[in-house]
DNA sequence: CAAATACGGAACCATTTGGTCTCGTTACTC
DNA sequence: GAGTAACGAGACCAAATGGTTCCGTATTTG
C-alpha cells in the first residue's frame, strides 16, 4: 500500500497555510475507484463517476492524482491482497482458495477483463497491477500437497487463476464456481496421486 | 464464414445501375481489418487505420457495414478455424496443439486481450467470438489420450487456452512458448498416468 | 452519351471524456 | 480578522474518433 501525496510540488509551496487536505476525502476517492473498479470494469469508470461516488468534485481528485490513470493505479494497488489459510489439512486450504477465485470470477466478471483492458492502455497501470500479482500464497499450499519440488506446482498455481478468468470472459455459462472449484481440486489431487504413484522425483 | 452482403436496404434499390461494388475491395478491407486485429488488438484500431490500410476510403467500409462493430465482427468470423491433426501418435497430436496456442500468445499478445476488451464493449463482438470459439477438437485429441469418458477433459482443454492467454496478460516473463508447451503436455500426461494407474471409472 | 453508383480522399460534424478553471463557501494558521 | 488553500458544483476546453458528406473520377447498364 502506497501513502496519498502529502505534498505536490508547485500547488502547496507552504504546508501550514490554508484548509489542509481532508483525509477522508482521499479515502472516499480511493474507496469509490475501487468499487467501481468492482462493479463495471476499469474502461468503463469516468472521472465524473468516481467523483459523484464519493460526493466529491473533480477538483479534489486532480488535486491529489495527476491523471485517472495515475489514481487507479493507486486503488489497485491498496486492494486487499489475498491471504492463505493454514490448516493441517492442505487439501481444503486449497479448496478454499480456489473457491474464492472462483468466485469472484462468477461476481466480478468485469474486474479482472477490465484490468487487462486497462493493462494495455497504460504502463502504471500495468505495472501496478504486476507489482500486486503474487501467487506465492497459491504456490506454498500446493508445495504442501504435492511437495516443494514437484514441477507442475507454477503450472497448476496459474491454472487456478486463469482458467476462472478464461471461463468469465469465454464461456460464461460453464461458470459455476462449486463446479469450477471441485474439477480444479479434483485435477490437483489426480496429480498428486499420479506423482504419489510413480514416486516423486 | 458469413458472405458479404450483396444489397443494401434504402442504399441500392436498383443493384442493375450504377458502378457494381469492388468484391476485391471488400477483401481488402476485411484482409486489413484482420491484420490490425492480430497486430494491435481490437481496442486501437480506428476505422481510418483500417481503410489506409486496405487502400480504401472510410465511405467504402461504411457502404458495407453499418458500423464499425459489424466490420470487425466479420473480419473474427472470417478467421480460419483451428483443424486438430490427426496421426496414430495423440501425445504428439497434442503437443501440436499445444505449441500452437503457446506461440500465438507469444507471437501476438495482443489478439485475445483485445478481443476480451472488445467483446466487454459491443454485443455483437462478443457473439462473433463465442461463437468460434470451439474446443471440440481438444477436447477429441485429449480424449484419444484420456479416454472418451475422461472426468477432466474439459477443464484441460480449457487449460490449453487459458494458460498462455493468463501468462500472456500477467506474468510475460514466463511465456517461453516452449517451456509452456511441455509444461502443459507434461501435465497432461502426468493425469494420463495417474487414471491409468488407478483404473479408469 | 446519360444515368446511376462506387471509388479514394478530405473536409466536416457530433459525441465522449480527460482535464482545467471559476465561483461561492469552508477550514485552517498567524 | 487577514490570508490562504481546500471543498463541491458546474461551466468550460481540447483531443480523439465514429460516422457523414462532398468532390472529382471511374465503371457499369441502357
Amino acid at each position: 500500500m502506497i501513502s496519498f501525496m502529502t505534498e505536490q510540488p508547485g500547488r502547496r509551496p507552504d504546508n501550514t497555510s490554508g484548509r489542509p487536505r481532508d483525509a477522508a476525502r482521499t479515502d472516499a476517492i480511493l474507496t469509490a475507484a475501487a468499487d467501481l473498479l468492482l462493479e463495471v470494469g476499469f474502461d468503463r469508470i469516468r472521472t465524473q463517476d468516481v467523483a459523484e461516488r464519493a460526493g466529491a468534485g473533480k477538483g479534489a481528485i486532480y488535486r491529489r492524482w495527476p491523471t485517472k490513470e495515475a489514481l487507479l493505479a493507486e486503488a489497485i494497488r491498496n486492494m486487499p491482497a489475498r491471504k492463505a489459510p493454514v490448516t493441517d489439512e492442505p487439501v481444503a486450504d486449497l479448496r478454499t482458495l480456489v473457491a474464492d477465485r472462483c468466485q469472484s470470477a462468477e461476481e466480478k466478471p468485469d474486474l479482472v477483463p477490465g484490468l487487462i483492458s486497462a493493462m494495455r492502455a497504460d504502463q502504471g497501470i500495468d505495472d501496478a497491477v504486476k507489482e500486486g500479482y503474487d501467487l506465492s500464497y497459491m504456490r506454498d499450499t500446493l508445495a504442501r500437497i504435492l511437495g516443494p519440488d514437484h514441477p507442475h506446482i507454477d503450472l497448476l498455481a496459474d491454472i487456478t487463476q486463469a482458467v476462472p478468468l478464461f471461463r468469465a470472459a469465454f464461456t460464461p455459462e460453464s461458470l459455476d464456481a462449486r463446479v469450477m472449484t471441485e474439477e480444479i481440486v479434483s485435477l490437483i489431487e489426480s496429480v498428486a496421486t499420479s506423482t504419489a504413484t510413480r514416486g516423486s522425483v
